[in-house]
DNA sequence: CGAAGTTGCAACACCAATGTAGCGACTTTG
DNA sequence: CAAAGTCGCTACATTGGTGTTGCAACTTCG
């Protein structure tokens, strides 16, 4: 729609929201002031960038849901064996360190598109896995999804608190979502 | 320590908490002005119950975290079939409808006490799940209790949701962690 | 009943965060 | 190289939340 940024402008609105995701993650109360330090950047320019403070959160959402969402896409989630794009995704979103709840976002915001694509493509990989038989037919898709990123995102808290491998993190989420703690945890 | 509370002080003062719960829980963010009014009381009230907002806010958890151990406490961890007190106990969280996390309060506070006393029970029980061959004896204790409340978080969410039953959500629940997707959910 | 304590209300001071504006120096782009 | 655009910085206006005080009306409790 508007034409394309210059590139320090680039530069700039990236290093603003990258700040603004890790220390929104901390306190989600931060000030513009400590995002724009984060960012190394003068607080003026963040609002240079972004007329609001809610701008600024409206663009860090779509942002990290287009980030979500290339981490399915490069999960090959229609092609790969389920298990596997299971794990390739789960992976993904560690290392992404997200700590945003898709399933939490269910408000009828100016990010619908997106969303429904994303919870789309979360159920049709479900869906996969339950067609394979990985997962029980009646599966509740709907809880399967939350389940889901509820353990993702302990994963990623444990990362933070112990550095585990994102692939290791993976292998548990899996693991403990497909087979329970009834199962000792085995590699995918 | 002080002389107890006045009967009408008492009251107020629960409802403030109550209120400050419910409201918190949209939004942590909310204004004193807010919880006051939540509460059905003045502003400058609350300031009087409560020197500062952290004062509030301590008093908040604290409150919280006894209610969560006399959950604890109530689905006789010690005595009954381990299933059966998981089962209870979620059951009890839920209608707690509690939205804190135990495991998110790492940080050393001024609750250290009772949250070590909690986090001890828990793992007490999750011990005994081990014992009793319900989960696999190597399970990562730690990683069981955390994946256990953030199941039961998304179990909350759902219940304001759909309103489903305590004692359904705390199936599905117990039934994910233990056996996982894997298998269909079956009652305890 | 009466003293002690509590509440609502109005008024006020204070501060941190937000948002705006202008200017000189620097960077990008064609 | 030059025009257009961007950034840091300083200064300022505004606002919403926080915390305080005093007083009249009401509640509790001995």
């Amino acid at each position: 729609m508007t034409r394309p940024l210059r590139a320090d402008s680039e530069r700039t609105v990236r290093a603003i929201l990258d700040a603004a995701n890790r220390v929104l993650a901390a306190d989600p109360g931060a000030s513009l002031q400590q995002i724009a330090d984060e960012a190394g950047v003068a607080r003026t320019t963040v609002h240079r960038r972004f007329a609001n403070r809610e701008a600024l959160m409206e663009a860090l959402v779509q942002d990290m849901l287009e980030q979500m969402e290339s981490v399915i896409d490069d999960s090959r989630p229609e092609t790969a064996p389920p298990l596997v794009a299971l794990h390739e995704m789960s992976a993904g979103y560690i290392r992404l360190k997200s700590r945003w709840r898709v399933g939490a976002v269910t408000e009828a915001d100016v990010h619908q598109d997106v969303v429904e694509r994303i919870k789309a493509k979360n159920r049709a990989m479900f869906q996969r896995l339950a067609d394979a038989g990985v997962i029980a037919a009646d599966t509740d898709l709907e809880w399967a999804v939350r389940a889901y990123f509820a353990l993702l995102h302990e994963a990623v808290e444990r990362r933070a608190a112990t550095g585990s491998e994102p692939d290791t993190l993976a292998a548990l989420v899996t693991s403990t979502l497909v087979g329970g703690l009834r199962e000792p945890v085995s590699p995918a």
